[in-house]
DNA sequence: CAAGCGTGGTG
DNA sequence: TCACCAAGCTT
C-alpha cells in the first residue's frame, strides 16, 4: 500500500504554511482568479528582476495582453518596447515567441504539462515547475533562489546555496520536503519563496520572525558566515550588456526607426558600439531597415 | 558548463 | 560608496 498523507501537524509545512496565510504579500499573479498565461508572464518577468519593479509592467501587460492569443498577435518589437527597463529583454522576446506557441500548438492556453511547458521559449526548469505548481495546482519542486537558501540554511546549516544551478542534493532535500497532496505541495512551494523573500533574505535575515527559527540548523550552528571562493563579483559599467541597454533603450523610447547617427551619442567606442549593435540584430532585438535605419522587431 | 545577458535599489 | 543582489535561461 502506498503511504497515505498524514494529517497530523508537520513540524515545517504547519508552521511555515500558517506564516504565509497571515504574512504573505497580496500580489496580482497569487489572486485566485488567475490563469496559467497570468502566472507565466509573472515568472518570466520576475526572473532576476525585483518584485517591485515587475509590478507595474505586469499590470499594464496584462491588461494590454490578457490572453497568449493578443500578445502573439501583436509585433516581437511592441512587447520588448512594453518590457521597459525590466531588464534582460531578451525575456520580452522569448514571451512572445511563447504565446505565439501557446496558440499554434496549445490551443490558445498555457499548457499545464512540466514537459509542455518547457518547450516554450523561455522556460526553464524552475519556470516550468512554478506555472505547473502555481497556475495547476501540480506536485513538483520548485527551486529558486529563495527556496535554495531557505534550504541550505534550515536543512543544511549553510549560509548560501553552492552557486550555480541547483546541484542532485539539493534537489533530494526539497523532494523529500514536498508534500504528497498536490495542493499542499503547491501551498508549501509559495510559502518557502516567501518566506526566502521576507524572512530568510540573503543579507539580513530576520531570524527572529522566522516561524521555523527552533528547528533551523543554520541558526542553532550560530549563522557561520559563508566560508566559500569569494562571490562573483560583476562589474558592469562599460560591459556591453551595458552598452547594449543604452542602444535599445533609444530604440525603445522612440516611436519609429532609428538612424545610426541617433545611436553613437549612447556609446563613445566605434568598435564596442558596433559589436553591440550586430549583437542586438542578431539576437532579434533590433531589426535593421537599411544600411543605417533601425528599429524594433516587426 | 561557464559565461553572457539589463537594471536599479540597497546594506 | 559600491559590491551585492533580485521568482533564471540559453548556448
Amino acid at each position: 500500500m502506498g503511504a497515505m498523507p498524514s494529517t497530523r501537524p508537520h513540524p515545517l509545512h504547519d508552521p511555515v504554511t500558517r506564516w504565509y496565510a497571515e504574512q504573505a504579500r497580496t500580489l496580482p499573479w497569487r489572486s485566485p482568479a488567475v490563469d496559467g498565461w497570468a502566472v507565466l508572464v509573472s515568472e518570466v518577468m520576475l526572473q532576476q528582476t525585483p518584485v517591485a519593479r515587475v509590478l507595474p509592467a505586469y499590470t499594464d501587460w496584462m491588461a494590454r495582453w490578457p490572453t497568449p492569443a493578443e500578445l502573439a498577435a501583436c509585433a516581437a518589437g511592441d512587447a520588448v518596447r512594453a518590457w521597459g527597463r525590466l531588464g534582460y529583454p531578451r525575456r520580452a522576446l522569448r514571451l512572445h515567441g511563447a504565446a505565439v506557441m501557446c496558440v499554434e500548438r496549445f490551443g490558445g492556453a498555457v499548457p499545464s504539462g512540466y514537459d509542455d511547458l518547457r518547450t516554450l521559449p523561455g522556460v526553464g526548469d524552475y519556470t516550468a515547475a512554478a506555472v505547473a505548481s502555481f497556475a495547476y495546482a501540480q506536485r513538483h519542486v520548485v527551486l529558486d533562489t529563495n527556496v535554495r537558501r531557505v534550504l541550505a540554511r534550515l536543512v543544511g546549516g549553510v549560509e548560501y546555496p553552492p552557486e550555480g544551478g541547483p546541484v542532485a542534493a539539493e534537489r533530494a532535500v526539497a523532494a523529500a520536503l514536498l508534500p504528497d497532496v498536490p495542493a499542499e505541495a503547491a501551498r508549501w512551494n509559495v510559502a518557502v519563496m516567501e518566506l526566502g523573500a521576507l524572512v530568510c533574505t540573503a543579507r539580513s535575515p530576520r531570524c527572529a520572525d522566522c516561524p521555523v527559527a527552533a528547528r533551523c540548523r543554520w541558526l542553532l550552528g550560530g549563522k557561520p558566515r559563508w566560508d566559500g571562493a569569494a562571490r562573483r563579483g560583476q562589474t558592469y559599467a562599460g560591459t556591453d550588456r551595458a552598452v547594449r541597454g543604452k542602444l535599445l533603450a533609444v530604440l525603445r523610447d522612440h516611436p519609429g526607426p532609428v538612424a545610426r547617427v541617433e545611436l553613437e551619442p549612447v556609446w563613445a567606442e566605434a568598435v564596442q558600439r558596433e559589436r553591440c549593435l550586430d549583437s542586438l540584430v542578431a539576437d532579434g532585438l533590433v531589426t535593421p531597415l537599411t544600411d543605417d535605419l533601425f528599429t524594433l522587431p516587426t
